[in-house]
DNA sequence: CTGGGGAGGGGGCCC
DNA sequence: GGGGCCCCCTCCCCA
């Protein structure tokens, strides 16, 4: 009995002895794997590490970028500033200001004869000085450095606004310089710097007791960047250079293209080496999905008070690209993405223009009308939903009923305006159908599709005020500047900037003429005339005289009947 | 002086 | 990105 109890002591202990074994072999190998885990954990943690190094030294480039342009521009202002007979002043908003809402005339007034690379001081500009109400002229300044660079392209353009001036645009420097935060110095042009082809585009405002500038991304930018400015890159301390980054990119090129506007009203995924992806959701359709990570999104949003109160360029500036403009040869790099041509481009950080009218205040009239015909308009108009839109509350994807309702209303005005159009062999409702029921096979065209509805138009001439929401459309308006016009009759010597242009002349030689009269035999060159001879038969005449009344059926008559009959310009 | 046609300039937008 | 079309605006000219 004592034998077989000792036995099954000694077989318990070998029990034991193998359970304790096999124990510390789980607990090894749990180990082990815990230590695999970890191990993988924390590479993954240093790769994204790299990567919120790699994002925080590319957005210390751009500021070091800002910094550089500002200082230059400041340079060459101050320049500039010594160089009073260089200044010529134009009033560019002739029609504007006369309620025409049309700048083709003010346009001609400066824009420079073709075979004149530049404008001259001894070079004489017709100063139109249009109406008396005028509140806005753009002052050219010859940059002789410039221009001997780059012939052809005229320095700086400043665009001056009296104090009576409503553009949204200048009320928000006046609100941002009455807290003194901007230095009254000059603008930030963002790309501009020191560039054998580069040029200033200078938004100055006049009629402040400063001259107020552009807002910063935030302060600490604001704080560096005024140093940088009185003391030159040279001049600041290390870990400033250091914060800061070195110059990773170039200078930027010398630019015509103004890239306005914020890609950030919507995350535009357009970074590294892969295509430009616009992750717009999987419905190609008209699809918009907007991401914005306050954490990685760290430029300033902070910052950001209330676009309500038109602090739209505080907004964008904090957000805007995170490119870095490069030049190889003619071909300019911005944000992964290359535009070739003359022009090259240039990132304006300093406000989005979220514009639903246009120069020419067509879309401005459609508004109006708008208003006129359809009171409700007025609370669901584009504009005053991005007023109300909670720019924090930047996500403008479809889970958004804000952004579904800002949509639905910017595409129902879209729509009026189609049906106001009416008629056209593309217009009407099959063509809005087309724009928004039809998916988009490039995320691009989506993103520029979107443009038309948001009315965003990133893209800016420097040389005017103009934007647009394709890059092809300001290629195309900076003819206006250059006077290209490479398209010439062979009949005749006219020549024209477009090929449509010099189509629609040709029929001046063909005496074809397509738009007939449905009331009468006539038949014209152009639809427009048509339009305007069909108000013969239905005797219209929507132009009345506000001072005696008398209507006319053109524009035209009534501005030369207002200006004999009552002086009126 | 006004009405009306001819024609060019230029922006919007789609293909 | 360029082409093309549509549309609006404006100027010019003439009756």
């Amino acid at each position: 009995m004592a034998t077989c109890n000792s036995n099954v002591m000694i077989f318990h202990t070998q029990i034991a002895s193998v359970m304790e074994v096999l124990a510390n072999a789980a607990v090894a190998e749990i180990c082990k794997l815990v230590d695999d885990d970890y191990a993988v954990f924390r590479l993954e943690i240093t790769q994204s590490q790299k990567e919120n190094r790699a994002l925080r030294r590319k957005l210390q480039l751009i500021e070091l970028k800002v910094a550089r342009e500002r200082a230059e521009r400041t340079t060459r202002e101050r320049v500039f500033a010594s160089r009073p007979s260089s200044v010529k002043i134009l009033d560019r908003y002739r029609g504007m200001t006369r309620g025409e809402g049309h700048l083709t005339g003010g346009h001609r007034s400066f824009v420079k004869p073709t075979g004149h690379e530049t404008w001259r001081d001894d070079q004489p500009i017709a100063i139109d000085e249009g109406s008396g109400t005028s509140n806005q002229h753009v002052i050219l300044i010859e940059s002789a450095d410039a221009k001997a660079a780059s012939p052809g392209r005229s320095s700086l353009v400043k665009q001056e606004r009296t104090e009576g001036e409503e553009d949204p645009r200048h009320s928000r420097d006046i609100q941002i310089g009455a807290v003194g935060v901007a230095p009254p110095v000059a603008t930030e042009d963002f790309a501009s710097a020191p560039h054998p082809r580069a040029q200033c585009s200078i938004t100055e405002v006049s009629g402040t007791p400063n001259a107020i500038l552009k807002s910063e991304k935030d302060t600490e930018t604001l704080a560096v960047t005024q140093r940088f400015l009185h003391t030159g890159p040279d001049q600041m301390s290390a870990p400033e250079r250091l914060e800061l980054g070195p110059l990773g990119c170039p200078p930027a090129p010398g630019s015509e293209y103004l890239l306005y506007g914020n890609p950030s009203l919507r995350t535009v995924h357009s970074h590294g080496d892969s295509d430009d992806v616009l992750e717009t959701g999987n419905d190609p359709s008209c699809s918009y999905t907007a991401e914005m990570d306050p954490v990685n999104m760290p430029l300033g949003l902070e910052t950001q008070t209330d676009l309500s109160r038109g602090d739209w360029k505080q907004y964008s500036s904090s957000v805007y690209s995170e490119g870095c403009l490069d030049k190889k040869g003619e071909v300019i790099v911005i944000d992964e993405r290359t535009v070739k041509g003359e022009a090259p481009l240039t990132w304006n950080v300093d406000e989005t223009h979220v514009v639903v009218g246009h120069s020419q205040g067509r879309d401005f009239l459609d508004y109006r009308e708008s208003l006129e015909t359809n009171p409700n308009v007025a609370s669901h108009s584009p504009l005053h939903t991005l007023r109300d839109l909670n720019p924090v509350s930047t996500s403008m994807g479809p889970s958004d009923s804000q952004s579904r309702d800002f949509f639905d209303q910017v595409l129902n005005s879209k729509d009026q305006r189609a049906k106001a159009r009416g008629g056209g062999a593309t217009s009407g409702n099959s063509k809005e159908k087309r724009f928004c029921n039809e998916g988009f096979n490039c995320p691009q065209k989506v993103e520029i599709h979107q443009r038309v509805h948001i009315g965003v138009k990133p893209f800016s001439c420097t040389q005017c005020h103009m934007h647009f929401a394709e890059a092809g459309n300001l290629k195309r308006h900076q003819r206006v500047h250059t006077g290209e016009k490479p398209f010439s009759c062979v009949q005749c010597h006219m020549h024209f900037a477009r090929t449509g242009d010099l189509k629609r002349h040709q029929r001046v030689h063909t005496g074809e003429k397509p738009f007939s009269c449905t009331q009468c035999h006539m038949r014209f060159a152009q639809a427009g005339n048509l339009k305007m001879h069909l108000k013969v038969h239905t005797g219209e005449r929507p132009f009345a005289c506000p001072h005696c009344g008398k209507r006319f059926s053109e524009r035209r008559c009534l501005r030369i009947h207002q200006q004999k009959k009552h002086s009126i310009l």
